[in-house]
DNA sequence: GCAAAAGTGTTCGGACTACACCCATGT
DNA sequence: ACATGGGTGTAGTCCGAACACTTTTGC
């Protein structure tokens, strides 16, 4: 790298105040959950600053002394109240024009979440926070339409090739529930009677020898994931072609 | 996002110097190429700075008016003299402490290359720059060794669901070399009979009707990359498991 | 002739598709 | 009875793995 940088100053004093943000990065989040047979993505309103009134993707400020995934946690949390959620990170969006008035080059997080086990608690700067379906989507701040597709793209990619609805199913659901997981993200419809078959030669998923309760047709079979086969095949990478 | 961030002097002062850099944010560059049946690495070896003397990937600092791409471009030619390269982004690297004396998150770049068609002229701030067996790699300043790592996971996941090659191999080549090729990235030996039909039921290669020249053995056909099925394939993403 | 790589053929089993069909439950 | 979703069966096809085999060329 350039050694004719100079740190001198700026980075000393930088280091004196620990709550000091890093200009020219920040963080957003792409929050994706599973409800009532619709994928669903976590806004924020903004409450204050240039954006006020608008919405968009969770987000904010690195500190300067901060991981990158810690700030995003940070910000998920304080700005949502989501908080313990796995994320993985995208990729840097950073057009020199992304952001009015000045340079600013966002990483952008991703994450598959269960809103259910989530209570929202708009806070810091957001003045609202709300699951917004994914075909019924406001207009967003900065470049952040891009940025969802962006996550959305990967997340149809992700789904052929890793398994999926760990974190966006509860925990014991059934064969159509993850049929319809996989119709929503894939934008498809199935076939029934394949997709379990194909299912359940994974060794994915574990019979509960549970029914479901109060429906009024056929109880369907409770199922819950096999965490070590779920990890393995995570890990590995697999082939779901439909 | 935060208003309250302060924007005023800082700014202003930075937009009237376009060469100024942006504080705490680089770009490092994975290259890989292919040579003899061999995966290699693109290194340079810093001619100044506080890595003087040591092997790492090539990059440097992105300018205040800059895209990110450009930012990779412009550093990689004028290190090794490597230019016009499809260059893909991989992922940030932020941790705290993956810099000495002050903090810098990265932002890793990744590309394909023919180094037979490029002559390596060491530039700017590198001493040196040279291709390296995958196999029999320095050790890397700074984190470089795990990014260039994640660099390695990150073809070796992308070779299995998209066509390869068409960047690492000469125009015309024989199935033996694509061959060579993905059991050099997979770190696998493929049965020959089988790898060939694969190959060939994509419709991925044409003939070119052309020999091979002065080999010890029976000359292999040439073929090329049709273009226009490699992008659509590109595009949808395929399977290609061993 | 022999080495080395090119290239073809054949068998077998597993996996995916498409669709018909029966089962259980609430109204 | 019938609507709704749960769940099984099956015939046909395609594809990939394994491996034996023939062809071409230089030495």
């Amino acid at each position: 790298m350039d050694s004719k940088t100079k740190t001198g100053q700026n980075f000393i004093s930088e280091t004196q105040y620990p709550d000091k943000i890093i200009e020219a990065l920040s963080i957003d989040c792409v929050i994706f959950s599973f409800k009532n047979s619709h994928l669903q993505i976590l806004l924020v309103k903004h409450g204050e600053g240039i954006g006020k009134g608008k919405w968009a993707l969770p987000g904010g400020w690195i500190k300067y002394n901060e991981h990158l995934d810690s700030a995003a946690y940070r910000l998920l949390e304080h700005l949502t109240g989501v908080k313990d959620v796995y994320l993985e990170q995208l990729q840097a969006f950073g057009n020199t024009d992304r952001y009015p008035g000045k340079r600013v080059i966002t990483i952008a997080f991703f994450a598959l979440i269960q809103s259910e086990n989530y209570e929202l608690h708009p806070g810091f700067t957001a003045a609202d926070a709300k699951w917004f379906d994914i075909q019924q989507l406001p207009d967003l701040l900065y470049d952040h339409n891009r940025i969802l597709r962006f996550g959305y793209e990967y997340l149809k990619l992700k789904v052929r090739h890793e398994p999926i609805g760990f974190n966006l199913l509860p925990e014991k659901f059934t064969l159509l529930q993850l049929q319809e997981l996989y119709e929503a993200i894939l934008e498809v419809k199935l076939d029934k009677p394949n997709f379990r078959r194909k299912i359940m030669k994974m060794n994915l998923i574990i019979d509960c020898k549970e029914k479901q309760q109060n429906v009024s047709h056929r109880a369907a079979n409770l199922y819950r994931f096999d965490e070590s086969v779920y990890n393995r095949l995570k890990k590995e990478g697999f082939n779901f072609e439909f």
